[in-house]
DNA sequence: ACCTGAACACCGTTCAAGT
DNA sequence: ACCTGAACACCGTTCAAGT
């Protein structure tokens, strides 16, 4: 009679679903390992069993917010596959505003990031950059879409400081503050800043395959 | 005998000053408003007669930090003075490695953030970018920069979760892992995006300029 | 009116005591 | 051997009591 309904056995994704439903609902503030073992129902030790540390937890969160960012289509080209992707990803993470910017900038170590990540590696491979490069613009858009990402929520959340930032570069860069601004983490904005990385490797690809047909 | 050498009748200035002190030997979580209070002497509620809340504090350590990246020069061209201004950005923040990642993503709000701020934003309306544009790829680079920023920090210090990213990473591009790949945070990772941003706002900037030529 | 410090409501994690 | 929960060493901030 007492082993059924609380006791979910406990498992590593009972632990983190809990945990991201806590925060969608309360903030991040609510992801603690005791409020987490308070809604499971059990001792907060027992956590420590399956998450050595609170960060390894988190990471599992973050995971699992990742994992309804789809795939894109293998058959586009390598550019839209990138664009899909980072904006897959921007989608899932504003999915739960409350806690996204907590979850961005964490490493991908896990299923769902490791899955996209490959899906990123391979577009970039495919535009024809190095080894080397391949790696340095897969992190250059990681830390783009981690940080547009934590601006995106912690604008649209009690945080003013960021529309106050806004409100500055508006006035400074010389048109009406506020009037038909972008929105600091809109999505507009959001896309933005990835053409003008896709841009950027564009060129940089457009580089490489030149050389690689003057030299020989 | 008692009025002189402890209490520095503590502004502003010198509460952020011993909080940087903290942080830089200590690591961020020596930023606490008790142990600032304990480094200066004083009742931790003093404090807050300066700060109302500890975010602002972090807020005036993280300018602090920036106030020794200088202005570029104002005879270079605006795509070397983006590339000068980002890149001072990251040594000042890299010479205070314990605390950069903490200090990265907080909004520029004061007068060293605005000062480099306006930097961008003069080089960017000198690139031929409209008003909106500008505030758009202003936000881009300060993303770009917050994020890289922490990940550098972040992989520097004890946390290898980043280092593992990196090996995953580097064995899906398809090279030999560790050997001469990329190290994630390194100045030349940093570079090499700042770089691919750059480029796509000189993309950009052609593409408008070009336009504003064939159409009237 | 100003300042102090005790107190409140929390943390992550350790570790000794139970089963 | 496993699990529990008391205890440790902290937090940011409030607020009543002192001057």
């Amino acid at each position: 009679m007492d082993g059924m309904s609380q006791r979910k056995s406990l498992t590593p994704a009972v632990i983190a679903a809990a945990a991201l439903r806590l925060g969608d609902r309360e903030g991040p503030a609510a992801m603690s390992m005791r409020r987490i073992a308070a809604d499971l129902g059990c001792d907060p030790m027992a956590l420590y069993r399956h998450f050595p540390h609170r960060e390894g937890l988190l990471d599992a969160v973050a995971d699992l917010a990742l994992a309804d960012a789809a795939d894109p289509d293998p058959n586009a080209a390598w550019d839209l596959r990138l664009h899909d992707v980072l904006t897959a990803i921007r989608a899932a993470a504003v999915r739960h505003p409350g806690i996204a910017a907590h979850i961005a900038m964490r490493p991908p170590l896990h299923q769902h990031g490791r899955r996209l990540g490959a899906a990123m590696i391979a577009a970039l491979a495919e535009a024809g950059l190095p080894p080397a490069d391949v790696v340095r613009a897969s992190q250059a858009l990681v830390a783009y879409v981690a940080a547009a990402l934590a601006m995106t929520v912690q604008a649209g959340q009690k945080d003013e400081r960021w529309h106050a930032v806004s409100q500055i570069v508006s006035s400074m860069s010389g048109s009406l503050p506020g009037d038909e601004m972008p929105v600091v983490g809109s999505r507009e904005q959001f896309e933005y800043g990835l053409r003008l990385l896709i841009t950027g490797i564009q060129g940089e690809a457009a580089r490489r395959t030149e050389g690689a047909e003057a030299s020989p």
